[in-house]
RNA sequence: UGCCUGAUAGUAUAAGGGUAGUACAACUGAUUUUGGUUCAGUUUGUCUUGGUUCGAAUCCAGGUCAGGCAACCA
């Protein structure tokens, strides 16, 4: 298993840091925004923090990062809970960043004590300008020189509601022709007069994420901070906020953030097709939400699999989709029940059978014994797969055409005798004949076919919707999709057949037998938004290489 | 023309001075009650130029390319 993979980068510090006796444990955590629904992008950020402190024997703490009161919901914080639950990892603590206001709110009146902050009255603009940029330096304002008495007082009067929202800010006093910008005077706390939804009214000042975030993780004792990338320049801040309250020091650590093909990992564009009604809400199957391919019927084991399998490190990446798929059909192949399904009937009169009908077995699943089988009734008037015949059959067609044998699967070998048309010519039917000595697990037949064909029989057949889901996004490479995503959505991404015809096994209540169906080959009931995680008899659908033959040439 | 990251097969990820390995993808073949699964095999790689060294993906110097940084977002 994964066990045996080489380290990590982030391993090999925790363990040199537990070697060498830095930590006696470790702690990490996970850190949302309860601003949106977790993606498979916080899939590897929760997989690599519970994962490792799983494997050290340490604690994960999971908190709720929730410092902007106007982007935050309740709604979201129920749907990570239960994602990071579904994930298969439990918190040892919850926490919130608004836990610690009060706290938070002492450690900026000790930065204003040790003359390390001050209020600042500037407009957000001339704030910008005095910034500089990259190549220019920035400058301090009048505001900056203000004494420890009289910056004390207007922070008060800027937590008690005084001051209208943007007015002023607590900024830190660091360098403002720092090389690093984060670290030109970066703001520490503005007035926000919003209602949050924790807290409430009790606050119109909130901190900023960089002065809320290390001391968060400083009072949780975290010992591995792990975020990605684009927060490295905000490392150098993490640090002077923890040095300069003297407070536990917690350590940041950074890597790349996933990308996949065909995939937008950017909270506010899925915001925006939830919004746009693109999809049918967060967890459309063709989200890349963890509740999204949740109901689409992805396994927890899947996705952590896949966790694993992508790494951890600093480089930009672009993970192919067909790597998560892999190792959802993996798991699936071990576990999931295998069904007939016939998505667009053909009808095929078996001629030498009688009117009445025989109860065939057949296995759930192959790959496990303990699964056991179930009774599939077969009878004179069956349905095929419209492509699983040809009446002029190319080179290579294992499948069905006039003459030909194939066995039907868990069933009997079956010749096609001819082939029956309308007034307009179109085939309406097939007239076979059966071998009934080529029964399945009784086969005296002697008969080798190359092809085998699943079915269903036609008095048996339930109607189900079959649900058709592809890639939502056309292109290799979503990064680039702007905020209008017509160009780039795929308006074949669901296709809905509504006369597709299921052997019985498949629904368990067959007045609200409504599946759904996805391109790696298996179904899940949509009524209860719960996955059946049963397998398409015919994978081979979806990959299908004679297609891709027939297309070259 | 600042600062910070990074660069190994098509895509990811190992090798921390000593045979460039693994997975996915692709391709061959074998097995198979679906052309799936399983198994065996093949192809493809160290950004560049110098330097140190018996020996460099690895250490050093210069270059190139890519990404990030100038929100009262996180």
């Amino acid at each position: 298993m994964s066990e045996e993979r080489s380290l990590h980068f982030i391993e090999e510090i925790v363990e040199s840091d537990l070697a060498s006796g830095k930590y006696k444990s470790i702690v990490t955590r996970f850190p949302p925004e309860p601003n949106g629904y977790l993606h498979i992008g916080h899939a590897k950020s929760i997989c690599l923090n519970f994962g490792l402190a799983k494997k050290y024997g340490g604690e994960t703490n999971l908190r709720f990062d929730d410092t902007n009161p106007v982007t935050e919901e309740t709604e979201y914080v129920e749907s990570i809970r239960n994602d990071v639950k579904w994930l298969g990892f439990q918190w040892a603590r919850e926490r919130y960043a608004s836990d610690y206001f009060d706290t938070l709110y002492q450690f900026a009146e000790q930065l204003i004590q040790q003359g390390d902050a001050y209020v600042d009255d500037s407009t957000p603009e001339s704030i910008a300008e005095e910034k500089g940029s990259p190549t220019v330096p920035g400058k301090r304002n009048q505001y900056a020189n203000r004494t420890v008495a009289e910056n004390l007082e207007l922070f008060r009067e800027m937590r008690n509601g005084k001051y209208p929202d943007g007015s002023r800010v607590l900024r830190a006093k660091i360098d403002m022709s720092s090389p690093n910008m984060i670290m030109r005077d970066p703001i520490l706390y503005r007035i926000k007069h919003a209602h949050h939804h924790r807290t409430g009214d009790k606050w119109c000042i909130y901190p900023m994420y960089d002065f809320a975030h290390g001391q968060s993780d400083s009072i949780e004792n975290i010992t591995h901070s792990i975020c990605t990338l684009e927060f490295i320049p905000h490392r150098d801040l993490y640090n002077w906020c923890i040095e300069k309250l003297g407070i536990f020091p917690s350590k940041q650590y950074e890597f790349a953030r996933l990308n996949m093909t065909y995939s937008i990992m950017s909270k506010r564009k899925l915001l925006q097709l939830v919004q746009e009604n693109h999809v049918s809400g967060w967890d459309d199957p063709r989200m890349p939400t963890i509740s999204g391919m949740r109901r689409r019927g992805y396994t927890p084991e899947s996705i952590r699999e896949f966790c694993d399998r992508i790494g951890v490190a600093k480089r930009e990446n672009l993970i192919d989709v067909g790597l998560l798929e892999f190792c959802v059909r993996e798991h699936l192949n071990k576990v999931a029940l295998r069904r007939m399904v016939v998505v667009n009937p053909l009808k095929v009169v078996i001629t030498s059978f009688s009117d009445t009908y025989e109860l065939l077995q057949g296995e759930n699943n192959p790959e496990d014994a303990t699964a056991g089988s179930r009774e599939i009734p077969f009878s004179k008037e069956l349905y095929i797969e419209q492509e699983d015949f040809m009446e002029i059959p190319p080179k290579k067609y294992f499948r069905l055409s006039p003459g030909q044998m194939v066995r039907l699967k868990h069933a009997y070998i079956i010749r096609c005798d001819e082939v029956i048309k309308d007034a307009a010519g179109n085939i309406i039917a097939l007239h076979c004949t059966h071998i009934p000595e080529s029964k399945s697990g009784s086969d005296t037949s002697g008969i080798h076919v190359k092809g085998t064909l699943h079915w269903v029989s036609a008095q048996h057949a339930l109607p189900i919707e079959v649900r058709l889901y592809d890639r939502l996004f056309k292109v290799e490479d979503v990064a680039n999709a702007s905020g209008d995503f017509k160009d780039h959505i795929n308006e074949n991404s669901m296709q809905v057949i509504p006369k597709a015809l299921a052997e019985p096994a498949l629904a368990k209540d067959p007045a609200d037998a409504r599946f759904q169906f996805i391109r790696l080959g298996y179904f899940f009931a949509d009524g209860e938004k719960s996955s059946e995680q049963l397998i398409f008899n015919r994978t081979v659908t979806l990959k299908d290489t004679w297609a891709k033959e027939s297309a070259k040439g």
